[in-house]
RNA sequence: GCGGGUGUAGUCUAGUGGUUAGGACGGGGGCUUCCCAAGCCUCUGACCCGGGUUCGAAUCCCGGCACCCGCACCA
């Protein structure tokens, strides 16, 4: 059975808009949801505050890379070569094997096999479970990225995340940020993963939304962590260990660079702030046969869900895996300089050619021998050049070696990276598993979601809709949406039932317009968690408002 | 992918071969000075898809799709 909570937020999220499964009319597709009015709203601002937290207050820089990359650029990644194994399962005991890695030993290139001439080999070979010495399967093609065709027959793929689309547009985002590090690139989009199961709703999504940043660093240089080393961070490392220690002290200790705890305590910051208790949250670093193909060091960070600790961030560091491989195969420049504080002179030797002998030896091609001579090491016996597709050796006597002293501002090296990849679905998820409540008296069902990240802000009711009661209501409606204040009218049913249905989709704040509002121009203002109300008058609604949803003020401030 | 279970209005559900598929909640329209899903009237709306068995299928069988639980997988 499904659990409780979980089923009760299946049911009012598709019953008030705010996800369900896709292309439901043709019997729905595994892995692909849609998100209706209530979560799209929702989804946009818990992005709106990612990139108030992540993006605007750190500087970062935000792309927009498309979804659809050359197959080349995941052969550099890495992911292209490993999606592409076949498995076979072990028909007794269940274990699943590379078909290529259990061949390894009897044919020396098993690895570009198809399905067919692996399970023929596997087969001539008697090959057996590992394990337990059981039938194999037929070997399964196991991809987990979508592959498709561009144009007229160009391979490419969906891409399984955004990284790569800020990796490879690294030279000139670094010419954008004036040549300086630390440089951090923001990317939200899709991602793409064609899951051999997806479960589980939004947790497990075969496309879903992802926000990942890209922080390039000098590893040579130190990262001040501020007043977020102070931070207490609930973690469990690889060896099992549970502890709650500040950022500063997990920096210092078993793990790959500070910059990860700095992360680790903004996370924090950022799913507090979206209404996840912090005791629900740690971050588990990952077993070195977890981590991913790119990685070094890896800390998920789980929210403790109705059905256990589950991943929604991660934190990577990538070192310089990602640029080194796409400077391998574009032969770009991946590299960023570290500048000297003072320009440094060195000696090189150089060879200076001698014109007096070349010019008579090579007449007009001189000038050509003398450059390509500047470009080669000298040895003993001379230096060999190329002209004109004929080798010939140049002899000492035809330059001079010399000692220059040249200044030097830096050298260049590859930078590396910390990746904090948010899971967008899942986060979302869990906002709605902690705002779900039921009022004890009644069994009525809340989403307390925090009045800045709740999809409407604000509801207006006439009690009557008559006496012109409505007529002001929807008024006081067309001046809030029109300050940018998500909000909707509501006259059907009584007045109990609008702050019920208002209740269900996490309006904060409620407004009636009553037979008093008449006299004194003034409405009652609801606030959702309490149902207290306090009046207020037309005139200063929409500021009133502002600084509720902005949190500048609280309620019971007013 | 394997094993087990499930699929009836927007939601929850009754219905085990035989009238027009029943109820609750919701939603729409109205009435009632109506502040926390009240009451009354009224309307709305469903058998996952495709085959088969049968005089007749929501019900039985087969296939597909989807969901749930467990296993496996999860860069």
């Amino acid at each position: 059975m499904m659990n409780d909570l979980r089923t009760k937020i299946m049911e009012i999220a598709k019953r008030r808009g705010i996800f369900w499964k896709a292309y439901e009319i043709y019997g729905g597709l595994a892995g692909f949801y849609d998100y209706g009015p209530v979560g799209s709203a929702l989804k946009n601002n818990i992005l709106n505050l990612w990139r108030e937290i992540f993006v605007i207050s750190d500087s970062l820089i935000e792309i927009d890379s498309p979804n659809l990359g050359p197959e080349i650029m995941y052969i550099a990644s890495g992911h292209a070569d490993k999606f592409t194994d076949y498995m076979v399962k072990c028909q007794k005991c269940g274990h699943a094997f590379r078909a290529d890695e259990l061949l390894k030993d009897h044919i020396p290139d098993a690895e570009g096999l198809d399905a067919d001439r692996l399970w023929k080999e596997l087969q001539a070979h008697q090959i057996k479970c590992p394990d337990c010495g059981g039938d194999l399967t037929y070997p399964e093609r196991f991809h987990l990225m979508f592959p498709t065709t561009v144009g007229l027959g160009k391979k490419a793929f969906l891409r399984p995340e955004t990284a790569q689309g800020i990796f490879v547009n690294f030279p000139i985002l670094y010419r954008l940020n004036r040549e300086k590090l630390p440089l951090g690139v923001a990317q939200v989009g899709k991602g793409f993963r064609n899951e051999i199961s997806p479960r589980q709703g939004l947790l497990r999504l075969r496309e879903f939304n992802m926000a990942e940043i890209e922080l390039f660093i000098d590893p040579e240089e130190n990262f001040e962590l501020d007043s977020f080393g102070e931070v207490k961070i609930p973690i469990k490392t690889r060896d099992g260990s549970e502890s709650v220690l500040t950022a500063e002290e997990i920096a210092k200790r078993g793990i790959a660079r500070p910059e990860i705890a700095y992360y680790m305590a903004k996370t924090l910051k950022f799913l507090k702030t979206l209404g996840i208790p912090e005791n629900k949250i740690r971050f588990r670093q990952h077993h070195h046969n977890e981590l991913a193909h790119y990685s070094q060091d890896t800390w998920d960070c789980e929210i403790n869900l109705s059905l256990g600790w589950t991943e929604v961030i991660g934190i990577s560091y990538r070192g310089d895996y990602d640029l080194k491989r796409h400077m391998d195969f574009s032969a770009r420049d991946m590299t960023a300089i570290r500048r000297f504080k003072e320009p440094k002179k060195i000696k090189v030797k150089k060879v200076r050619p001698r014109m007096e002998i070349l010019g008579p030896m090579f007449k007009s091609k001189a000038k050509k021998v003398a450059e390509l001579l500047e470009k080669k090491e000298p040895s003993p016996a001379g230096i060999e050049v190329e002209l004109d597709r004929k080798r010939m050796l140049i002899t000492p006597e035809a330059y001079d070696i010399v000692d220059e002293e040249i200044t030097v501002g830096g050298e260049r090296f590859i930078p590396h990276v910390i990746e904090p990849s948010f899971g967008i679905d899942r986060i979302l998820y869990a906002v709605l598993e902690f705002a779900y409540y039921e009022r004890p008296e009644t069994g009525y069902k809340v989403l307390r979601f925090p009045p800045k990240i709740a999809p409407i802000k604000a509801a207006v009711f006439p009690l009557m809709t008559k006496d012109g009661l409505d007529g002001i209501a929807r008024d006081i409606k067309v001046k809030i949406c029109g300050n940018g204040i998500p909000c909707y009218y509501d006259d059907s049913g009584s007045i109990g039932r609008r702050y019920a249905r208002a209740d269900e989709i996490g309006v904060p704040f409620c407004i009636t317009v009553d037979y008093q509002t008449r006299e004194d121009n003034t409405v009652t203002l609801r606030e959702r968690d309490s149902a207290q109300q306090k009046r207020i008058p037309i005139s200063a609604l929409t500021s009133v408002l502002k600084s509720l949803v902005e949190g500048t003020k609280s309620f019971d401030d007013l």
